[in-house]
Parts: structure tokens; C-alpha cells; sequence
DNA sequence: CTTGACCTTCCCATGATGGGAAGCCCTATC
DNA sequence: GATAGGGCTTCCCATCATGGGAAGGTCAAG
């Protein structure tokens, strides 16, 4: 199986097939006489294993524990477990400030009668940095809110 | 006013100033006779506008949009409401995204009892890559579900 | 005049991925 | 057997927004 058939095989793509050889991701696969990399279905298999584990938004620094972890046959459950839950944790958190700029944007554009006239609450809010009032409720309304979060990234 | 002025009253770093007149996303700032930015309460206004747009997630290349929508007095605000539902729509695909992965970490996670034992479903599933029965019903449930998602970035 | 805090430019790194060039290899077809 | 086309190799570059740091100039307070 040379790296084309192991990629379609696998989902993950040639380029990064080498990519994470090279980082030591994955063992250098072996040669053919003509330096061709060779998988085997085990190789294969580990590449869908990093494959499933990139679709749930784990980092390849962490697709490296869980590779060891599975690779041990005397791991603890409890440490996959905690990678997962962490996993977990930092993606809620992303969901969270995604959710608060959501919020705040959705607040401005519904505010935004979006017609051929320039006023605009969207672009008197970003210039001039004022609180929005999500709370509609008045002055005592608490400063919490959808505003200076970290960028996501 | 110089640069790690602005910075402080804009909430921009001074590398990311520097950065944002390299890319043009800002007019080149005034020098001194020594060659230090002078930067005049306009300008930080304009950091600051950037500052806010990118706590609300745009990207760079939207922002110089906004910008020129900013400065442009006869601009229509539909221009600007399409810029933010946009955004708003970007920012919810990723968000459900994130959503299907943390819905399927969560029944992994559930199912694994993280205690001393090897034994893990968590592992089991990204090793084998089948159907985890998020829907536990049964064999005629249906395949769609948090899986094969694109990743995130 | 020295010291420390600031400024300047320039280079490098991130993380995961793709694009592309230059050159070798393999197979099928003529 | 020659040739064409597709696949493989390595190497370099780009992304996107941000930070770190080095080398050197500048400013203000003591």
C-alpha cells in the first residue's frame, strides 16, 4: 500500500501523512527499494485513529497521548476518560465566547434596519466602543454581558 | 501620543499596531523627527474600532470592510447588517460544529467508566471507527449524527 | 552623564493544512 | 522497447493573527 492508497484508505491526506511522520506523530513508514513509503493495514488503521480523533477538535499534541494511551495495554480508563473531558471543557469554552459574540452581534443587527440609509447602530456601537445595552432594562443592568472576550483563534 | 500609548488606550498591542499599518488594514502613523508613530485620538478611535471588531470575531479582511464602511457617510446600512449576519452565520456553523463534537465526546465520555482498568469505548470507537449509537435505539437508527465533521480552524 | 524604559526594524515561531516545483518511478499502451 | 501520464519524493512557501526576542537608537528622570 504506497501513501496514495493508504490516504484514501484512511481519510487523512498524503501531505499529511508526511506531515505527521515528520513530526513524529506516526513511525517512519517503511520503503520500497525505490524509496516509496509503505503502510500496512496497522499503519492504516492508526491514521484513522488520528483521522476520527482530529474530527473531534483534539490537537495533535494531545492525538499524541491518546495514541500511547492506546497503544498501552495496561492504561487506565480514567486517563482517556480526562483527555476527553478536557477536551470537552475547551471546546464548551470556545462554544461559549462564540456563543457571547453571537449574542451581541445578533442584538446589533437586529438594531440595524439594513435599508439604503447610512445610520447604522452596528457601526456607531464598534466606533464608539459604548455599552449596547443587551439588558434592555435600564441604567442598573450589570456590565456582564458578550463583550471583551479573548479572540477565539 | 506615541505607540505604547495608543496601545494601552486602544486595548491593540503595539506589535499588532505595527502589524496592522504592515498589511495597510491602517494608514502608515505620523513619525517624529527620531522616527517614533505619533498617533493623534482619531487614530486610537480607529484602533479601538478594530480592537472591538475582532472581539466580535472578524477577520482582518472583514474589518478593512468595515472600515470602509465606517469612514464612508454614504454608505447603506444594509451593507453593513449583511458584514455582521454574515458573521453571525459563520460564527453558528462553527458553533454547531463544536456542538456535534462535544455531543459525541459526552456519550463517549458517559460511557467510559474512567477507573484503573484498561478497558475504554472512548478508545475502542477511535480505534475502530464505528458507529458509536449515539441514538441507542437500536439498529434502524439513523446514521447522521456528530461524525465526520470538518475540522474547526 | 548614566540608567532604565521606551521605541525602531528584522527574524522566527505558532498549528494544521494546502499549493506547487523539480525530479524520479512505475505501468500501460503503442 | 519507447513513451506518456500519473504517482511518488523532497523542499519551499503561504495561510492567519499573534507573540517573542535581538540589536540598536531615543528619551526622560535622577
Amino acid at each position: 500500500m504506497n501513501i496514495g492508497e493508504a490516504a484514501k484508505a484512511s481519510g487523512v491526506s498524503a501531505k499529511m501523512i508526511r506531515y505527521y511522520e515528520s513530526i513524529g506523530l506516526i513511525p517512519a513508514a517503511g520503503r520500497t527499494e525505490s524509496g516509496y513509503r509503505v503502510y500496512a493495514p496497522t499503519e492504516v488503521q492508526m491514521l484513522r485513529f488520528i483521522r476520527r480523533s482530529r474530527d473531534l477538535g483534539f490537537p495533535v499534541e494531545k492525538i499524541e497521548e491518546l495514541l500511547a494511551l492506546w497503544r498501552d495495554r495496561t492504561r487506565q480508563s480514567a486517563d482517556v476518560k480526562r483527555l476527553a473531558t478536557e477536551q470537552i471543557d475547551g471546546l464548551e469554552r470556545k462554544v461559549r465566547e462564540m456563543q457571547a459574540m453571537i449574542d451581541t452581534l445578533r442584538h446589533l443587527a437586529d438594531a440595524c434596519c439594513g435599508d439604503h440609509r447610512p445610520d447604522c447602530p452596528i457601526l456607531a456601537d464598534l466606533g464608539h466602543g459604548v455599552e449596547h445595552g443587551l439588558n434592555g432594562a435600564g441604567p442598573q443592568g450589570s456590565k456582564v454581558g458578550p463583550m471583551r472576550l479573548s479572540p477565539i483563534r
